[in-house]
DNA sequence: ATGAAATTGGTAAAAAAATACTGATTGGAG
DNA sequence: CTCCAATCAGTATTTTTTTACCAATTTCAT
């Protein structure tokens, strides 16, 4: 199976996809055409259409669309929710913790195993029955462990030092929760989750509709 | 002061500017040019400038490039982390409770006033010194608050629900962290957090680096 | 049967964003 | 004092992403 080229952007509304058609298919809703798609996640039909060609073989009939079954079953194997990756997390904070708390990321095919961080009192316990270690243990139980992908919740002014570490240690993939830039090889997959970032664009949108309104 | 326009992928990149400034500024260097911001968070330097010149009036001078210090400000005039808006989260689970406990957002210009939440456990309680009410009582209370953010962080089966209650409540604003596509009046503003899009799009570049290496 | 409506896949056009190029300005070195 | 390297601002080009169009196919109603 060739991975086709697909754009950032699509990736980002394969999720929201799936999470629709699971809505449909608790309600025993069978069929479902791109335009149906489209009108409730307000996109185009076209671009739901094209997204769908890159993620399924079947085509879809005239008058009837896709079967919901078979397209969740697709997406579900293009987005590898069926192979579960372990992940580290790494800065067990207030969002590192409730990351180790969340049930949801198995379904996503991602296991927390572990966690790691400095402060005494965390380290040694247990965490929704996952140990946190000491983060100056990384280097030693990381390669005992089966994991490619690092979740960074660790305050910002050290993030780049633990990501170095991480590396060293052999994590292949950072998923960033840390409002920096990192710098990594450039065979190093970084996934920035920038919360100042979208709270810039959700202020932006907010002030100008205020504009708007005097 | 008018609005320019300024595309979303910007907005998403002044953060990481401040942050980045904020930290030469910390180690005191005064001058920085669009080239230098442009290697450290690896952007060309041409897009640097472009951001630049859309938040500042000040011109950079050759040789010397800009001041730190009166960015810093302008951006911070820009992204609006002078005026503190108030917002309230809705569903106190992990995630809500961690953002509940995060100081960094009134650095945003962002404070956290109260939850609500349905658990009669939480109901009642403070958490970092803010009240939880019952999420029955989102339409009695928020008309006291001063607010026009909301949060969103509740299971996603109730989010359309909740989110048509607090905009008939009179929030303006939603930054949805539920995995759904929410359905809003279209003078309502919405920036949406999907974690599952986030890391669809890290498990594809994961995929495809495993891929290369084989 | 036959025609209308809905949906399909493919391709073409438009819009948005990133990148590259050009000429001007400035400070410092020789 | 003159030249060079760095940086600037502005414009042009390329790439990416979104949106629009079109002919073909299938079902349903008449």
């Amino acid at each position: 199976m060739d991975i086709k080229n697909v754009s950032k952007k699509q990736l980002e509304r394969y999720p929201l996809y799936l999470k629709y058609l699971l809505s449909l298919d608790e309600t025993h809703i069978e069929n479902v055409s791109s335009p149906m798609i489209a009108r409730t996640l307000e996109l185009t039909e076209e671009q739901v259409r094209k997204d769908l060609q890159i993620v399924t073989k079947k085509e879809g009939k005239p008058r009837e669309g896709r079967k919901v079954k078979e397209l969740i079953e697709d997406l579900e194997q293009f987005l590898g929710y069926n192979e579960i990756s372990e992940a580290i997390i790494v800065g067990v904070g207030h969002l590192g913790q409730a990351f180790m708390k969340y049930k949801g990321f198995l379904s996503f095919g991602l296991k927390v195993v572990a966690g790691f961080d400095i402060d005494p009192n965390l380290v040694g316990t247990m965490i929704n029955e996952k140990p946190v270690y000491h983060v100056d243990k990384i280097k030693e139980i990381i390669p005992h462990l089966n994991c490619q992908i690092a979740i960074v919740t660790t305050p910002s002014d050290v993030s780049q030092e633990i990501v170095n570490t991480l590396i060293e240690s052999g994590i292949e993939a950072i998923w960033n929760f840390t409002p920096i830039h990192l710098d990594v090889p450039k065979d190093i997959v970084v996934e920035n989750v920038n919360l100042a970032s979208s709270l810039a664009v959700l202020s932006h949108k907010l002030k100008r509709k205020n504009m708007k309104e005097i």
